[in-house]
DNA sequence: AAATTCTCCTGAAGGC
DNA sequence: TGCCTTCAGGAGAATT
């Protein structure tokens, strides 16, 4: 399950790949994704270079002289750099072709998106109300305690809301509640400065330590060559209900918010 | 306005 | 062995 550090590995993945290269053509076998890709994405990619490969939370877009071709992976998403020979398996639904190579997205849940913008991405629907980038400058403490002021909903649903901060997913958010000792059902609202200080560091370390790692492999995540990541050796409570935990020792619990399963100690965790 | 619920989809895992 | 059920989950849309 791609969250921003997955999504930030595939990004630099294919980046080297595709980097001042002209779009050959675009094979789409799959239509149907999140949102249907448009009819006319070929005809208006085809021709053009790629000027920039970027990240916006888990969007992913490749800027050419007339727009951005949009990606999301969603839940199941994946992307890789093909050599052109290599036969497409099943759920491979969309191919950029690029010189000598394929940039194929793969998504056997079909919750991921490809879109074109033409105009300015930071204007498109998707982007324009997204909160900061949380290993931006622009992502601080007092920024968070000040949005967090009032708000009734838990600290955990708070911090994986995409306007107040992106790229923090479920599996980010345990660890990051873990690390700063916060239980995840406290209430946004009454969570300290001092505490919500501690939040936005857990934040930023663990996704910087995720990074690094390749991201977290589930499931289904591999990077652009097929790798899968190494986080998901590291992480301290995520997925781990009945292990004691790292800390004290106390056992690690489970329960459901918001449809989605939390992990944390209730002991560590006030 | 804020918070919650619904929805898309398929593979994996568990039960019998 | 195999069929059936349940669950996971990003995030916008719909609903309360």
């Amino acid at each position: 399950m791609p969250e921003l550090p997955e999504v930030e590995t595939s990004r630099r993945g294919i980046e080297p790949h595709l980097l001042n290269k002209t779009i050959n053509s675009i094979e789409i076998r799959q239509h149907k994704l999140r949102w249907p890709v448009p009819e006319n994405l070929a005809s208006l990619a085809t021709g053009k270079k790629i000027r920039d490969v970027c990240r916006r939370a888990k969007y992913i877009y490749l800027k050419l002289d007339n727009g951005c071709i949009i990606i999301h992976l969603g839940m199941s998403g994946s992307l890789r750099i093909c050599q052109k020979e290599m036969p497409a398996e099943k759920h491979d639904h969309i191919d950029i072709c690029v010189s000598n190579i394929i940039l194929r997205l793969r998504d056997p849940r079909k919750f991921g998106c490809v879109l074109w913008t033409a105009g300015d991405i930071n204007d498109h629907k998707l982007i324009r109300s997204l909160g900061p980038e949380p290993l931006d400058d622009l992502f601080t403490a007092e920024y968070l305690h000040s949005q967090a002021r009032k708000r009734t909903c838990s600290i955990k649903s708070f911090i994986m809301n995409s306007h107040i901060v992106v790229g923090v997913g479920n599996i980010y958010a345990s660890e990051s509640l873990f690390k700063a000792g916060i239980n995840p059902k406290r209430k946004a609202g009454k969570v300290s400065l001092t505490r919500i200080e501690k939040l936005v560091t857990a934040i930023k370390t663990t996704l910087r330590e995720s990074i690094e790692q390749g991201g977290t492999t589930l499931r289904d995540f591999t990077s652009e060559e097929g790798k899968p990541g190494y986080f998901a050796q590291r992480l301290l409570v995520y997925g781990r209900a009945g292990e004691p935990c790292a800390v004290c020792g106390t056992v690690i619990k489970r329960v459901t918010q918001q449809a989605r399963s939390t992990f944390y100690c209730a002991q560590c965790q006030r």
